[in-house]
RNA sequence: GGGCGGUUAGCUCAGCCGGUUAGAGCGCCUGCCUUACAAGCAGGAGGUCCACAGUUCGAGUCUGUGACCGCCCA
């Protein structure tokens, strides 16, 4: 087997061949366990895509940090299982194929239901699911064998069943209310379906005259004056002085000349215009409820278009903007339009074609749903779901205390067909799991309710129904609860409240508890990098496959979820993906020149494991000790959903420990004697390989490559996804080591510091002075090799006397240092570098004795904190010293 | 109108339970093609932590007020 890596990291020539060995090995599938399994388990559930969907970086960013998760916990031990699947997006889905057929010159109405229907499977089996397709490519280690569809047979099943049963248990009614109705789509929406948006409209000033008093009037306002048409009434607020005298009195509808009443009213604002306000219960929300209270009439004047029916009078036929025109024209006409002024209001539009919504009476369905949300609500407050970050629990209570019946019915064609059906003779509506034979009162003729389910009613079961609900399989015994939800806060209530409500409904007698999963952790959208929310209209889309083909799969997701901080948004930016290129890079060549030592050493392996004895030297205890803090920190990080701390500490130690120090100190030995060589490249393997563990689930295609590179047979397992993931072993650490290597860094760090400020020429090794203590010394002669060779100098002369005045010199706490070289130093610039330094150290020793003078300080801090100011206020008072000692000395 | 979040280096962001001299990446400056890596190495500059007031022995961190930016809901 070769170990040839090319010099240079290409990703797009390994992350392809591995993706296709995922998939092709099954290594992420999961069968349903025996009943005796003890494992542990963890579940997770793909927030379903659109089927008409393409991946942008939000989907990017949610599968990257699920990714991660689930690729932590399968390397752990845990029975762990991702369940992909796509949602069949209702109203998307039907306005994709409808486009499709318009180009074509035709339409949906034109082709009838069933082709229609029939249509959009076609359309999904071509196009459907590109999304998933890109998630293979992307790695997602998800179980392929289980992918699902909102609209496979089973789960239409199980929907179907959720709703009889529901309406079995009086949680679901049919009724006329005032529904928001998008007239492009032809359809109900429910409330968070549409978006509200502030506009710079007119409000206009009517005169209604008041009927048989000819000369008197009252003047109502309103926004939308087309919807004058359906008035039945005209409400004054009964306190109101201004209006006592009409009460109980009539007034006259303008152009349609209808009579209708003055009715008293609290929720007429006397503050507000004139103090009388129009009521229009089929096309007003509030103006509903008035209705309801005062039994008005509702006159609808909007077909499902919003033109104007045929109870608009000589207006019937018209657009609702040509109305309003129209009406307005006709009242200036006749002088009741009395004003018109700038208002600036909000106004809803639908969320899919931003068609301005029209608030319109009609017959739904909807889900009574107080009851479902008390448990839900109680659900969350008892601690049963936790969610990440804390705050989002507050958001959820907000909405699902103020929440209001759910409509679920919608007129399209394509989704979940309501299980009711209409008796033809009686009018009688019959819900059932299955077509019904015949009506009670005898009839046979029954028609199926044309309505569809809203598509998020679907998706609310799916934490069950994907494990085979309503059978009692085991799979809903092992997998429900699922245990972590990672989804973005847009889809907060759409989704996850409707999720907790209907599992904590329907799988209240499951032993492992009802709601559908234990945890929510809430990301943040993705931006561009000015911050700027992507979209279409303002071209700044970033898409992630583009950047994935230019800088690999490993980089975009280590960017990811190196700025997935909780609480802010993600604002991509190239330049930090390019940065993680790089570091792909770094770990690419370290495993270059690892592999390089293999072939040059007889004999040399990899995977041996550590020798003991290699753990007399300095550098192995320190890169042991460093290596399990670190794996100690990157697990307590993702316990706790901290993406970002977890990738930047695994960063900062492989580049700035492993890379920049540990590969530098061990050359000499790697190139040395021979049985020393193996040794230590050996162990030098060893602490690759972990690391590499450490970091396949946050860049699994350049880990796995480079892992199965290091076994000269043929690896332990078939990925390193199925290895284990790194522990912390105290046994490990090892202060002592880290401390000391800390001090010859720092001592290293000094002399290149001179080196650089004196102008010394890279190739030429200059000999050093050293004043230090007896311990430190003799620390510092047993690592002499390294010192000198990292230091690019030769020779270390300990004196006694104190070197804080000679020229070129440098003080810290534990020594002091200066280059011997017959250059002379650049005296200004070496004043004006310790004045600097002085007036800092100064400033921070002034604080420390500030405090330390401080009674209370004394006796109120922890102790710790004490004694540290009090070490750290000595030695800022000795490098003081030695400073101006250092200054007087340059004259 | 109700609720939530943000303001820290030129840019994008960390900074956990208040505790020693506030960090990273990118960018910038200087010097190096040192046989793993120039997508690199070494060194460096760069901060009134939005403002004010308060709590505290001690505030970037907690509280209040204000300014600006953003989001959600109506």
């Amino acid at each position: 087997m070769s170990h040839e890596l090319p010099k240079t990291y290409d990703p797009g020539a390994i992350e392809e061949r591995w993706a296709e060995y995922w998939v092709k090995e099954k290594l992420f599938s999961v069968k349903t366990p025996a009943q005796n399994t003890q494992q542990r388990v963890f579940t997770l559930l793909l927030p379903p895509p659109n089927v008409t969907g393409r991946l942008h970086m939000g989907h990017m960013l949610n599968q990257t940090e699920m990714d991660i998760i689930i690729r932590w916990h399968r390397m752990r031990g845990d029975l762990t299982l991702w369940v992909p699947g796509t949602d069949h997006a209702g109203i998307a889905t039907q306005m994709m194929v409808e486009r499709q057929l318009a180009n074509e010159g035709t339409s949906r109405q034109q082709l009838g239901r069933e082709a229609f229907v029939k249509r959009v499977w076609e359309w999904r089996e071509h196009y459907g699911g590109a999304i998933l397709a890109q998630m293979k490519r992307l790695g997602a280690s998800v179980d392929w064998d289980r992918e699902y569809f909102t609209m496979d047979e089973n789960l239409s099943r199980a929907v179907t069943e959720v709703f009889v049963r529901l309406h079995e248990q009086g949680l679901i009614y049919r009724g006329k209310y005032i529904v928001n109705w998008c007239p492009r789509c032809m359809t109900a929406i429910s409330d968070l379906e549409v978006v509200h948006e502030d506009y710079s409209g007119k409000m206009y000033q009517i005169r209604y005259p008041v009927w048989g008093e000819p000369g008197q009037f009252i003047t109502i306002a309103t926004t939308r004056p087309e919807t004058m048409l359906g008035d039945t009434a005209v409400a004054v607020n009964p306190k109101d002085e201004r209006y006592v005298r009409l009460h109980g009195k009539k007034l006259m509808l303008p152009l349609l000349e209808r009579e209708i009443p003055i009715i008293a009213d609290d929720f007429a604002d006397p503050e507000f215009g004139s103090g009388a306000v129009k009521v229009t219960p089929a096309h007003d929300p509030n103006d509903f409820q008035a209705g309801l209270r005062h039994n008005l009439p509702q006159i609808n004047v909007m077909d499902e278009q919003a033109r104007i029916n045929e109870n608009g009078g000589p207006y019937a036929g018209l657009d609702r903007y040509e109305a309003r025109e129209r009406i307005l024209h006709d009242l200036e006409q006749r002088g009741l339009l009395v004003g018109i002024n700038d208002h600036t209001y909000a106004i809803g539009k639908c969320d899919r074609c931003k068609t301005i919504v029209e608030p319109r009476l009609s017959t739904q369905w909807f889900v009574k749903i107080k009851p479902l949300a008390d448990h839900a609500i109680e659900a969350v407050e008892k601690g049963e779901i936790v969610f990440t970050p804390a705050n989002y629990a507050k958001t959820y209570f907000e909405w699902m205390r103020n929440i209001y019946d759910w409509c679920i019915s919608r007129q399209l064609w394509w989704g979940h067909r309501i299980p009711a059906w209409h008796c033809v003779a009686c009018h009688e509506i019959i819900v059932a799991r299955t077509t019904p034979g015949k009506c009670k009162c005898g009839g046979t003729k029954l028609e199926q309710d044309p309505d569809v389910l809203d598509t998020w009613f679907s998706s609310g079961l799916l934490p069950f129904t994907v494990f085979g609900w309503p059978e009692k399989t085991r799979d809903l015994e092992v997998f429900y609860p699922t245990s972590l939800l990672i989804t973005g806060f847009d889809i907060l209530f759409f989704w996850v409240a409707r999720m907790i409500m209907l599992g904590c409904h329907f799988m209240a007698d499951h032993p492992q508890g009802s709601v559908p999963f234990n945890e929510v952790y809430i990301h943040a959208l993705v931006r561009d990098a000015e911050r700027q929310k992507m979209s279409k209209t303002k071209g700044n889309v970033i898409d992630p496959i583009e950047v994935t083909e230019k800088y690999g799969t490993d980089a975009v997701r280590f960017t990811l979820a190196s700025m997935a901080s909780p609480g802010t948004d993600v604002a991509f930016n190239e330049a930090r993906t390019d940065g993680y290129r790089a570091f792909a890079n770094k770990i690419w060549n370290a495993a270059r020149f690892m592999f390089m030592y293999r072939d040059r050493i007889a004999g040399a392996k990899l995977t041996d494991g550590a020798s003991e004895a290699q753990l007399n030297r300095l550098e192995n205890r320190w890169i042991y000790s460093r290596f399990h803090r670190v794996t100690g920190e990157v697990n307590d990080s993702l316990r706790s959903y901290r993406f970002d701390e977890a990738a930047n500490t695994v960063y900062k130690f492989f580049w700035g420990e492993f890379c920049d120090w540990y590969l530098e100190i061990i050359k000499p030995t790697l190139s040395g004697n021979e049985a020393e060589a193996r040794e230590g490249l050996t162990l030098l393997g060893d602490i690759f390989e972990g690391a590499l563990r450490l970091l396949a689930p946050f860049m699994p295609f350049i880990t796995e490559e480079i892992w199965h590179a290091m076994y000269v047979d043929q690896a332990p397992q078939k990925s390193i996804a199925l290895a284990r993931y790194p522990e912390l072993e105290e046994r490990r650490l090892n202060d002592r080591a880290e401390e000391d290597m800390a001090l010859l860094q720092d001592l290293i760090v000094n002399v290149r510091n001179l080196r650089a400020e004196m102008k010394v020429g890279p190739r030429t090794k200059t000999p050093v002075r050293v004043h230090a203590s007896a311990q430190v010394q003799g620390l510092i002669s047993e690592n002499r090799g390294m010192i000198e060779r990292l230091a690019s100098m030769e020779g270390i002369e300990f004196v006694p006397q104190s070197l804080a005045n000679a020229p070129g010199a440098r003080s810290t706490p534990n020594f002091e240092v200066a280059l011997v070289y017959e250059r002379k130093v650049d005296t200004a610039a070496e004043k004006e570098r310790l004045t600097k330094e002085l007036t800092k150290l100064e400033a921070h020793l002034a604080s420390a004795q500030k405090q330390l003078g401080n009674q209370h300080f004394l006796s109120k801090a922890p102790a710790p904190v004490v004694d540290g100011l009090k070490k750290q206020a000595a030695e800022t008072q000795v490098l003081i010293e030695k400073g101006r000692q250092a200054l007087a000395s340059l004259g």
